[in-house]
DNA sequence: GAACAATATTTGCATTTGCAAATGAAAGTC
DNA sequence: GACTTTCATTTGCAAATGCAAATATTGTTC
């Protein structure tokens, strides 16, 4: 018998959800938002990224990175350019302002680490972050089967 | 040296991220949105829910939940009946539309999780399964410091 | 039992999101 | 070198989101 509750992509939404909401309230005296953090802590391990690659990092879709970055550079927080030789890419950085906020919450996002993987060993967290990547990776095996799915979708679609 | 893409937040948000929109469109053939199946799994597994629970359950803010319902409703998938007991509450169950329903695509849902932990022991996957549930409880003593970061906030808030 | 506090849900409003189409720029192709 | 194709990003638009305020109902206190 099927349980919602006891479902893995319940329990990842969960606990994704959850320490979210936590992280978002913690920092909004920064006046940062989470998908800004998310972005500056992605710039901060990998500067001079596209927008494209950024997206993929930081699993924001890109219009919506694209607009993101644009509210963030109106807020000093990292810049845009257009690549001279290159011009159709942009390569997107940290200013310093932006390096700076971000080395200062960055130890809260560790202390919440600390926090939520409390009762674990050393092992135990690598072995969990271990499992979490080769999950992410069997997915792309539903690929196909989606596609699939979509070309179904479409096909009647255009019927209609 | 801190690496996004090594921290537990991280690695949660983003196979939560890629698992949840594999899954919407792979649904989306059925006219619903991931938030509505959400809806319907949690309301299978325990039905006559207020909104607050049902908000609870499966981690979608009441605001929003309460329009979604509404939209819901609106489908044919679900009911809302104010209780004649305690009428500021109201009582939200699957119609047999949204019965059947569910219980088309709660098969499909299996069958992400079978991949999504192909690699894994049995055993590998039920422990899996208690560390989330672990670590989303440790999350709440977070609550206090985020508690006192708003405070603080609200008090500089009011200088302004 | 009238006034006030507490609880549950809904709504107003501004912002964010995401798909699809549009734009801008570089690479073939002939 | 004008042409279509491909690639990277941005924008139009409608829908979804979330906070805070409003509403509706019950509970409490005097």
């Amino acid at each position: 018998m099927y349980q919602l509750t006891n479902s893995l992509p319940y329990l990842l939404n969960r606990v994704g959800v959850r320490m979210g909401e936590l992280f978002s309230r913690r920092i909004a005296g920064y006046d940062v938002t989470l998908p800004m953090y998310r972005v500056m802590a992605a710039l901060w391990e990998q500067g001079d990224q596209r927008l494209g690659d950024l997206a993929g990092m930081t699993s924001i879709e890109m219009s919506t990175l694209s607009r993101l970055i644009g509210t963030m550079k109106r807020k000093g927080l990292v810049s845009r350019t257009r690549l001279k030789d290159n011009a159709r890419t942009v390569a997107i950085n940290l200013t310093a302002k932006g390096k700076s906020l971000v080395e200062e919450l960055i130890p809260i996002a560790v202390h919440f680490e600390t926090v939520a993987v409390r009762e674990f060993t050393t092992k135990g967290v690598t072995d969990l972050k271990t499992t979490l990547a080769e999950i992410y990776v069997s997915l792309g095996t539903l690929e196909p089967e989606i596609a699939e799915a979509e070309a179904q979708r479409r096909a009647s679609k255009r019927q209609a």
